[in-house]
DNA sequence: CTAATGACCATTA
DNA sequence: ATAATGGCCATTA
């Protein structure tokens, strides 16, 4: 466990049910925006439980990756309501924003 | 130490 | 619209 993934898993754990994030936001809210790649790293090696790192996807709206097989991915995000229909998420609908919460 | 890898991103063709 | 490319960074061999 590094310090690093330790503050990825940490942001990754205030994402909310039946929302979603970015690997870019994530790199964001732990102070380094440009280790984006180095974040969906981490989230690969999480083999912990409590961490919702299914709710993190693309920028772009793309799903990403699961190292439990992304076809299990979808069926986590579908039961929390989201709809992955087109093959893509929607943010502007789903992005959970930090802002909202701290209002 | 160097080199390779990857659940990314933005730019370019 | 899609496809390829270069850059970025933490981890691992």
């Amino acid at each position: 466990m590094t310090p690093f993934q330790q503050k990825v898993y940490d942001a990754v754990k205030k994402i909310p049910r039946g929302r979603v994030s970015t690997y870019k936001a994530i790199a964001g809210i732990i102070g380094r925006p440009s280790s984006v790649r180095a974040v969906g790293n981490a989230l690969n090696k999480n083999y912990f439980g409590g961490v919702p790192c299914h709710r993190v996807i693309c920028s772009n709206g793309n799903l990403g990756g699961y190292n439990r097989g992304v076809k299990n991915k979808i069926e986590l995000l579908v039961s929390e309501g989201i709809d992955i229909s087109k093959k893509n998420i929607n943010l502007n609908n789903y992005k959970w924003k930090k802002k909202k919460f701290l209002k």
